[in-house]
DNA sequence: TACACAAAAATTGTTCAACACTCTGGACAG
DNA sequence: CTGTCCAGAGTGTTGAACAATTTTTGTGTA
């Protein structure tokens, strides 16, 4: 009983462990059920639907999602391990809660990492185009509306930035980072708010940087992102008062 | 039957999967069986009793370490995650070998880390003692003769530079990095040639920054690592030619 | 009513046995 | 020599079971 899945959407999601050392075989799209399954409670988690703080009753997912227990844990464990949900020993799983450190952490990282990614970074590195590409993107998507999409051109444009190091564990740790940002902005309401007054910001930062002025587009970037931190943090501090 | 283990030792392993968030109850030391035979996996691997490349049995291992098939497979899913282990779709895991590509990486990613967080350090930050903590440990072992302690004396050192930036998520990367740097060094053979040279490197690096010239500091590290590297790399060569 | 303590229920931690699916290697026909 | 088929080995997933722990409930006492 109990076939296995048709096996139907692919993620996207580079593998993100590291490591994939030996090279020798192409990595195969082959995703096993409990990669799959932790696909589709991430989205969950990140848009929102499972808030915060709530407790992940073991049989209640599995009969949602119709996996068994074992399989379940398997998830839980790897979204553990992406910062998403969070243990308690003999009490369970719990959606994990950003707190102020938490974005202030996360913020603390981006500028160490993406300013000096940026900082020493060549004009006409293939990162380059990528951050085109994310700021035409993030323009299309405000022309109709679609703030959802602002927010993921502009969270695929600095990760263009830290791709410019060239560094596969760089970028794969970013893309956690990312992740857990993406946490946030499901805690915050209002998209337009967020997103909407640093659009044309990026598009300011990869004209300095096209230009071959590195060194300035990076204290845009610091700029940037002392800016957005404050932003974050006072709209965190507005939904969440007590932490 | 099959009585649960009396739940011996416990890690000294910081919890990495980073956001901590809530922070309600301090982080309990209740380990679960899974990662207490991970860390048991990890210390095979990094020393070498695992060969990199060789594959890991499910019915040898769960035979070996006295865990059910389901428990391992959470420990494998910890230790991929760590980036020590491989999986390959319907073949099972693997130890996982460090390319040359592997060794570029992490000496790319430590240069971008360290240097800068040396260089916007201040002196009197908590981190500078441990960096002083480290570097006579690592004389008291030279002296013995103890080179396997040189090397944990060294590893501690660099994590306590990147500590100076006051990110617990950027700690907990860099001990992941660390983990991957030790695999490497497992490899390698020779462990005196390997760590010698560079006990005093560190001990001038920390002079500069007690100093208070946290530029130099930064400096005489980058030209430590880019040592390193080419060190590191020459050796393995002579290892493994082939790759 | 308020509080401490013990029994019961619910939930998690771990194990086991079974079966489906995939990969590998060898036998065999052409 | 090449391609196909088949059995063996190993992984992927499941459901049920029991141990350990937490949470809830119930009870008696001041």
């Amino acid at each position: 009983m109990a076939a296995r899945k048709p096996q139907g959407d692919e993620t996207g999601y580079s593998n993100l462990g590291g490591s994939n050392a030996t090279g020798s075989r192409a990595a195969e799209p082959v995703q096993t059920l409990a990669e799959t399954v932790a696909e589709r409670v991430r989205e969950k988690v990140i848009s929102g639907t499972l808030t915060p703080g709530s407790h992940l009753s073991e049989m209640v997912l599995c009969e949602e999602l119709q996996v068994s227990r074992n399989t379940l844990r398997e998830v839980f464990r790897i979204l553990t391990k992406e910062g998403l949900l969070r243990y308690e020993a003999n009490r369970g799983v719990f959606v994990s809660t950003p707190s102020m450190s938490t974005i202030i952490d996360i913020y603390r990282v981006r500028r160490f990492i993406e300013c000096s990614a940026l900082a020493q970074a060549h004009p006409r590195h293939p990162g380059t185009q990528r951050m085109r590409l994310a700021v035409d993107d993030a323009h299309r998507c405000r022309e109709a509306g679609n703030w959802l999409g602002v927010g993921s051109a502009d969270i695929s444009f600095h990760s263009a930035i830290v791709e410019l190091a060239d560094s596969p564990r760089l970028s794969s740790f970013y893309a956690h980072i990312s992740l857990e940002l993406r946490l946030v902005f499901g805690l915050l309401q209002d998209p337009e708010f967020l997103h909407g007054p640093f659009i044309d910001q990026n598009g300011e930062i990869l004209l300095e940087l096209e230009a071959g002025r590195s060194g300035a587009a990076a204290e845009k970037l610091e700029a940037y992102l002392l800016r957005a931190e404050r932003f974050i943090l006072g709209a965190y501090a507005r939904v969440a008062p007590s932490a």
